[in-house]
RNA sequence: GGGCGGAUAGCUCAGCGGUAGAGCGUCGCCCUUACAAGGCGAGGGUCACAGGUUCGAUCCCUGUUCCGCCCACCA
């Protein structure tokens, strides 16, 4: 006997199965020595700063499909999971807690003990994003779990490093960087996020120096930050500005300070038709007159400390915050007089993407990436195809970025991170007046380990560069050095390049150019052939999910269902009692179902239930299936031989379609359109039709008959199962444990995705089905638009002058008496019709049904005139385009063919209803 | 200042050169022996706007307006 279901479908008690299943029996393990061909993801590591939110859903959830997918069909897949130390991140994050916990800061812990807290969080953080991953099905490989800190990705790091410093792409320069006063670090500019503020631009005299006294001449210059004047070491104009060619090679006076600084000419810097043309030069503080400053070889001040409070060089200003040190000297400005005007103006201001603090430029000693020599074979191999992006519009962004790449400061004033793999010679570096090394100064040794003898002075008394690396160097390696690298490792062999990156546009430069670039030069070859970049989750409003918006989903509420109280404000509104369980297959398929190339996803939590209520549906079209089986199992070859009926053959064609889109969807990426051809063939054919037209074999005599029904609904079932499965793992496997099937494999997601059978395309079945189905939909329309019980069963005259549509309808009205609610039928050519009758006529069939004394004539009426109004109107368009002569002349012979006939259909249509109207009329 | 998406039914979205689709929501009728998380039926759209190409445009082209994102050193 079969195994029966619950009578509803509960995601909760299902899920938490399966996945303890599947990994005990090791389905989600690689083989690296497998013949099989390969198929190789990596996870994007998400950060150890927290616990995964819907885009790391979205990520497992498409990953998952395709890894599943290949999988099942012969595929040795590697999806490989691992989560990353994400520096300055994780650091604040634990600085944060120690603070709030502990009120200590990690410089009174220091930087051993701060580290362990770190590693502590560390080691809670991941644990909890490897449950949620579970949760969530995903069939990684945790066997080959890794960390961007551990001990491998520490030998790659270096030797990473070192390669490049050896063949002189690594190098350390003193250069103008971003600096986060709060963190107290140095920031690549693309950690730098740019932000509209309303704020004031200042005009400011600086008097020319020796310009007569009484008539003093001065000039203007425009300022968005007046404090940086303390810095100030040149002005500049345009070299063609007819205001001002007199005066380059002057000086002016700064104000406040009295300093004297030149005028200079550079057309780079100044914009002649900008504020007054004069342009203050700050070249320690801002990038443009860093620039200036090199060209001109201007002195450099530095007026800041790490915290942006002004230093010794602001003279009478120092030691204030940069705002104070601006309000003071606007102050002094305005009584002194220098001041001109201030105005309001729009500006960007640069802020730093953890923390919202403006950032400073600051000079200081850095370590650098040569970009531009690693992009250019990033750039060949996105060129020559050998790897590609979807959607393809990306691959112009790539360029661009790539083409116009500054050299990457890697180096980071961290604790958490890589340290650099730099020594410095305790002995013979010049010291800070501490006596400790200045490594601003000292010369460093790249080294794999502490160096054990300096080369000048031979002793072997050294110190490790205090900075880490950018979190993006380790995780630019993470293709490879999950794999072994730098070892020649089977896993390297077998699964690099990896077959598809999926991962949120939102990284591409960050991550997926950096592994490009270092995976081209580490490895020689693409980390990837194909970059597929998703879209950003959004709430269903469109907005970023932020907690100080309040709208913020956490997947595994989603999946578990929560209480109301511990639900973001705005999700509270709309769930007042809590968040259902939806499940995990819920979510998954919802995610699927909203992915579109290149665009916003908005999470409709509506669609969610929506979906979950397919999974019911999927579950209860099961439940039939299994409770009308009775002890048939399904065997090899099941349908070899068999007598299949009209309704068979019709599921098993519109089945092979399903199959055939589903594949080609995938293959494409278009993880939408997949989901949706499933949905369709699930409800709107499988459970609409089939398990409709299946009863009448289903519930009658035992025979050949019935068990040719039984095999098909298996069969199909089975089908419809392994083509979800990717979608909707846990339901899938449920349910398939339970079919009566001969098996292979233990579990549906080692069983074989099917394909499509040509052999099953039967587009004559569809064809004479057809007409049955548009017969059933017909009277259901008359049924419920003059508001008839089901109950109620009707007799009906259908007359059509298509022999082909008389024949099928008469061979199966088996399916059309129980389906459209009929005693009985009568089937012929078109004649009179039956008196006091509504009639629906469309698809070449006109149906009537006698009035029987139960039908509200004005009712029928009004319902005919609207049916006659609606094939009016159209028919009122075709007469108007066949009337058009260059339509008839240019457009192709079958379009217009198919218009005549559609209008001669409609024309008749037209006159049966009005004689159907005229005798309800004449009653 | 460049670049990329988007604008289709009340909401979330498909469609992308030949009569506008789905889910949810709405309105009827049904607790029909898989499913009321359901069945059947219905209503609901000048496909942002203006031009152009075409026999024909929601779909292609141009421009405009909004929305979102990315890049850029505009004092």
């Amino acid at each position: 006997m079969t195994q029966q279901l619950p009578k509803a479908y509960e995601p909760s008690e299902v899920e938490a199965r399966w996945d303890a299943f599947w990994r005990d029996r090791g389905y989600f393990r690689a083989d690296a020595s497998s013949s099989k061909p390969p198929f190789s993801i990596v996870l994007p590591p998400p950060n150890v700063t927290g616990s995964l939110h819907l885009g790391h859903a979205l990520t497992a959830t498409l990953q998952d499909i395709l890894t599943r997918w290949k999988r099942m069909s012969g595929y040795n897949c590697l999806w490989l999971p691992g989560i990353d130390h994400a520096g300055i991140a994780t650091q604040m994050v634990v600085e944060r807690e120690l603070k709030k916990n502990e009120n200590k800061s990690r410089h009174e812990l220091g930087r051993a003990d701060f580290l362990k807290r770190v590693w502590e969080w560390k080691e809670k953080s991941g644990k909890r994003i490897g449950e949620q991953h579970r949760y969530l099905g995903a069939s990684l490989d945790w066997s080959r779990e890794r960390f961007t800190m551990d001990a491998g990705a520490s030998v790659a790091v270096k030797e990473a490093f070192l390669r490049l410093f050896e063949d002189g792409l690594i190098y350390r320069a003193y250069r103008l960087i971003n600096w986060c006063p709060q963190d107290h670090t140095a920031l690549s500019d693309l950690e730098v996020d740019h932000d509209e503020r309303q704020g004031s631009i200042w005009h400011i005299a600086y008097p020319v120096v020796g310009s007569a006294p009484g008539s003093e001449r001065s000039l203007v210059v425009a300022t968005t930050r007046p404090e940086t004047m303390l810095g100030d070491t040149a002005v500049a104009v345009h070299p063609d500005d007819p205001r001002y060619t007199r005066l380059v090679g002057k000086s002016v006076r700064l104000p406040l300070t009295g300093r004297e600084i030149p005028i200079v000419a550079d057309p780079e810097l100044v914009n002649m038709e900008f504020g007054t043309g004069v342009v203050k030069v700050t070249p320690a503080h801002d990038f443009n007159d860093h620039a200036t400053g090199l060209r001109h070889k201007l002195p450099m001040i530095s007026i800041f400390d790490e915290s942006a409070r002004t230093n010794a060089e602001a003279g009478a200003y120092a030691g204030l915050d940069r705002y104070e040190a601006r309000k003071r000297v606007l102050e002094d400005l305005g009584a002194q007089g220098f001041l001109v005007k201030e105005e309001p103006h729009a500006l960007s201001v640069a802020v730093c993407q953890r923390c919202a603090t403006v950032v400073e430029p600051r000079l200081s000693m850095q370590w650098w990436v040569k970009a531009q020599v690693l992009a250019e074979p990033a750039i060949a191999a996105v060129e020559q195809g050998k790897t590609r992006f979807v959607p393809e519009s990306w691959t112009g962004t790539y360029f661009h970025w790539m083409r116009n790449l500054q050299d990457w400061c890697v180096s980071r004033q961290l604790w958490w991170g890589h340290q650099i793999p730099a020594y410095y010679c305790r002995s013979c570096s010049p010291k800070l007046a501490n006596g400790s090394v200045d490594f601003s100064q000292a010369e460093a040794v790249v080294s794999r380990e502490m160096p054990s003898a300096c080369a000048r002075c031979h002793k072997g008394d050294f110190e490790q560069d205090p900075d880490v690396l950018d979190t993006w160097f380790s995780s630019g390696l993470w293709p490879f050095s999950t794999l072994g690298w730098p070892e020649e490792t089977p896993e390297l062999k077998t699964f690099y390049p990896t077959s598809v990156m999926e991962t949120g546009h939102d990284i591409l430069f960050f991550w997926v150019a950096r592994m490009m670039m270092l995976g081209l030069r580490m490895m020689g070859d693409v980390p990837f052939r194909t970059v597929y970049l998703h879209a950003m989750v959004r709430d269903e409003k469109g907005e970023k999910m932020s907690k100080t918006k309040g709208n913020v989903i956490d997947p595994l509420d989603l999946v578990l269902g929560a209480k109301a109280e511990a639900l973001a404000p705005s999700l509270r509104n709309k769930f007042p009692q809590g968040m259902p369980a939806f499940g995990a297959d819920s979510l998954r398929f919802t995610l699927a179902a909203l992915t579109q190339q290149g665009r916003d996803i908005k999470l409709s939590l509506d669609r969610v239930g929506g979906y979950k209520a397919f999974l019911n549906k999927l579950w209860n079209a099961s439940r039939f299936v299994l409770m009308n089986l009775g002890d048939f199992s399904l065997g090899p070859k099941p349908l070899e031989g068999r007598q299949l009926t009209l309704a068979d053959r019709w599921v098993l064609s519109r089945l092979n379609r399903a199959t055939r889109e589903a594949q080609s969807a995938l293959e494409g990426f278009k993880f939408a359109e997949a989901a949706s051809t499933l949905y369709q063939f699930v409800w709107g054919e499988l459970c609409d039709w089939y398990i409709e037209l299946s009863k009448g074999a289903l519930y009658g005599e035992d025979g050949a008959a019935k068990e040719t029904t039984r095999t098909v609904l298996v069969y199909t079932l089975d089908r419809v199962l392994r083509l979800l499965h990717p979608f909707i793992p846990f339901v899938t496997e449920e349910i398939w444990q339970k079919l009566p099937i001969e098996r292979d494999t233990e579990s549906l997601m080692m069983a074989n995705y099917p394909g499509a059978a040509p052999e099953l395309d039967d587009p004559e079945a569809e064809a004479e089905l057809a007409p049955v189905i548009a017969a059933i939909e017909g009277l259901r329309n008359i049924r419920g638009e003059s508001n008839l019980p089901p109950q109620l069963k009707l007799e009906a005259v259908i007359q059509t002058a298509q022999p082909e549509l008389r024949a099928s309808l008469e061979k199966w009205t088996r399916y059309l008496l129980p389906l459209a609610g009929l005693s009985k039928v009568e089937i012929g050519p078109p004649g009179p019709s039956p008196a006091q009758s509504t009639a629906f006529i469309g698809h070449g069939l006109e149906i009537y049904v006698p009035l029987l004394g139960v039908l509200d004539l004005a009712e029928e009426r009004s319902r005919l005139e609207k049916e006659i109004k609606k094939a009016e109107g159209e028919i009122g368009g075709l007469e108007k385009r066949l009337g058009n002569e260059s339509f008839v002349a240019r457009a192709p012979p079958e379009v217009v063919e198919k218009d005549r006939v559609r209008l001669e259909e409609l024309q008749a249509k037209r006159g049966r209803l009005g004689a159907t109207l005229a005798r309800i009329r004449a009653a």
